[in-house]
DNA sequence: GCGGCTA
């Protein structure tokens, strides 16, 4: 009944951007009690997001992730499932413009965490998990396909080449990220009853190979967000440093790439003596929990 | 077959 002006004109300049040409990498369904969450891992030209919406009879509430914040969201509900019920605490999370808040609540229905996403241009978007019933399998259950989702997603970064274990790369990053082809792949999705998941068919290969991809390190306190990206100059890596609430960036050429790296790991080198006991310490990169 | 949540 929509009287769709035109459905091919629907892109016209406005911010609010529908998404409706973003492409779907992976969709998910989880069920908790009689809310139904919808997870769906997408990509446009600015980038790769999850989007996440939480759909009940009467109410529907989406919040947006960054691909950067994927394994933080993964973190975070590893500590609320994990972690006592009394030590409990509230936490936030910030990522590029947005601030994801963490809340515990209880009232009469049960345990529930509440996320809430502020950006400064959105109004406030809230999705509400319950905890379940037994176990907080409901956070359970949420963590898991956040972990399957972290995977696929890492999987869609780099085909081939994860050649030496994260724990000793300060970067895992070959100086050839720019060939992205994605072979065809049976993905070892494997095993969930409840989450329905479909690899959709790939339509742009190259461009999913060539954006998109993130990585994230610590060090310190500091974090430091790898994104390739490109546009009509041609294409960089983005190596943006957060610390606190200072943050900037520093737009490295795809061309400039294997240079640095060399020199990159020149320093590594020459300074192996004294961080190879640091490695693993407080210099690590950001692996997320397995399973 | 719920129901939570500042806009």
């Amino acid at each position: 009944m929509e009287g769709n002006s035109g459905g091919s004109g629907s892109g016209s300049g406005g911010g609010a951007e529908r998404g409706g040409n973003d492409v779907e990498l992976l969709c998910k369904t989880l069920q908790v009690e009689h809310k139904l969450f919808y997870f769906d891992l997408k990509e446009n030209p600015r980038g790769r997001y999850l989007k996440i919406s939480e759909k009940t009879s009467a109410t529907r509430s989406t919040i947006i992730v960054p691909s950067s914040g994927i394994s933080w969201f993964l973190d975070l509900f590893n500590y609320y499932v994990n972690s006592d019920e009394h030590d409990l605490f509230s936490k936030e999370l910030q990522l590029d413009s947005k601030v994801f808040y963490f809340d515990i609540g209880e009232n009469r229905r049960g345990r529930f965490l509440k996320v809430s996403e502020a950006s400064v241009s959105r109004n406030r978007s809230t999705i509400i998990v319950p905890a379940g019933s037994t176990r907080d399998e409901g956070w359970a259950a949420f963590r898991n396909i956040l972990a399957d989702i972290n995977e696929a997603s890492r999987l869609f970064t780099l085909p081939n080449q994860q050649s030496s274990e994260p724990s000793e790369d300060l970067v895992g990053l070959s100086d050839d990220v720019g060939a992205g082809f994605i072979s065809g792949h049976n993905q070892p999705t494997s095993n969930s009853d409840l989450s329905v998941d479909r690899s959709v068919e790939l339509p742009a290969q190259e461009e999913i190979g060539n954006m998109g991809v993130s990585k994230v390190i610590r060090a310190d306190q500091k974090r430091f967000f790898f994104d390739l990206g490109s546009n009509n100059r041609g294409h960089f890596l983005r190596i943006s440093e957060v610390a606190g609430s200072d943050r900037s960036s520093i737009i490295l050429p795809l061309s400039g790439l294997k240079q640095f790296h060399e020199v990159v790991g020149h320093f590594v080198e020459i300074t192996k003596d004294r961080i190879e006991g640091m490695v693993g310490a407080n210099v690590r990169t950001v692996d997320p929990p397995q399973r």
